[in-house]
DNA sequence: ATAAAAGGAGATGTCAATGTCCAATTTGTT
DNA sequence: AACAAATTGGACATTGACATCTCCTTTTAT
């Protein structure tokens, strides 16, 4: 390649690449998302087993990804996945049984802050203030995740929107 | 190459690399953590400016990725930055007007949940019970990082610890 | 004026999360 | 035993957050 092109090559992916110093990612992952929305759809269909692809299509979830989490979940105990003909994934438990703090912590654990992240010797199991507010704040989501069942979320009076429905008349 | 052999080096980088499906990755960002950490600095030393390599070292944070952070900080009016001797990084405000939720938005804003990620007609405002719950969780992390200032975090009888201190000894 | 002391801006590197694809494996059915 | 359905799991690609480095610009004390 021509020495003169290298410098134009380099510099395109700059003027491309839109560079942002705040950040506009949700505070819960895609795989978080992605794993709750498949455990709802099988409460919902509970306790008939659903092939990947079935669940893929009814929460927009790429299957091949879907594929990982639910491998993931499997793992953790929370489904079992059935080979073969006539497989799929189900519930290892009853919707009663399931809060969502327990696909949650699942696949993308709630980290609580139990030490200084600066390492000091200073305060052994002390928070100072700071991280005490923000370890508090974690605190409020695990209880809010864990104060509602899979079960509950089903029966909940909504508007009328079950999960993100549709789905039930679909198939 | 000898076909017997192309499944054996294919197999090696799976043995090195150790793929784990759950994520250990904290809810709040690193930049969230620096841009906290430098901001309550500040506010011990109020009104005194710091020069990032003050903050930096006295914070535990990265000097160079620190300036970006603080950039992202002046940019939003949290703080003042004066170029030149004698210059440094000061609070554009006092302490008591600051709150932890103002510096969290101003870096990594948290992302209430508005309407249904998946795209569905059916219900145009409402949230299904499963995203009116993760809503809810992210409201109760807004509302306890609303409820503190700086000054208040300063002002702390915690176990004793006001920052990650053991720096006002050191300055 | 000028030199020193700061921050400003952008390229670059690295790594993990996300997402896709394909071959291997398991399992029920015929 | 053979076949087909379905999951399993590894390889690979892409993206963005995190982090560093280097050169540039601004400010101000002298």
């Amino acid at each position: 390649m021509p020495r003169c092109l290298e410098s134009v090559i380099r510099v395109v992916p700059a003027l491309t690449r839109r560079l942002s110093l705040i950040q506009v990612e949700p505070m819960f992952s895609q795989t978080v998302e992605y794993a709750l929305r498949a455990v709802v759809h099988l409460a919902m269909k509970s306790p008939e087993p659903q092939t990947t692809a079935l669940i893929a299509d009814a929460t927009k979830v790429p299957s091949a990804y879907l594929s990982k989490v639910l491998q993931g979940l499997k793992e953790k105990g929370i489904v079992n996945l059935q080979r073969g003909i006539g497989g799929g994934v189900s519930l290892a438990h009853r919707p009663e049984e399931l809060t969502i703090l327990d696909i949650v912590n699942a696949v993308d654990p709630i980290q609580r802050i139990k030490h200084c992240p600066l390492d000091l010797k200073s305060h052994g199991a002390n928070l100072c203030a700071l991280h005490l507010r923000m370890d508090r704040a974690l605190m409020s989501v695990e209880t809010a995740f864990r104060s509602t069942t899979l079960a509950e979320l089903l029966q909940d009076s909504n508007p009328s929107v079950p999960l993100c429905d549709q789905l039930a008349a679909k198939l």
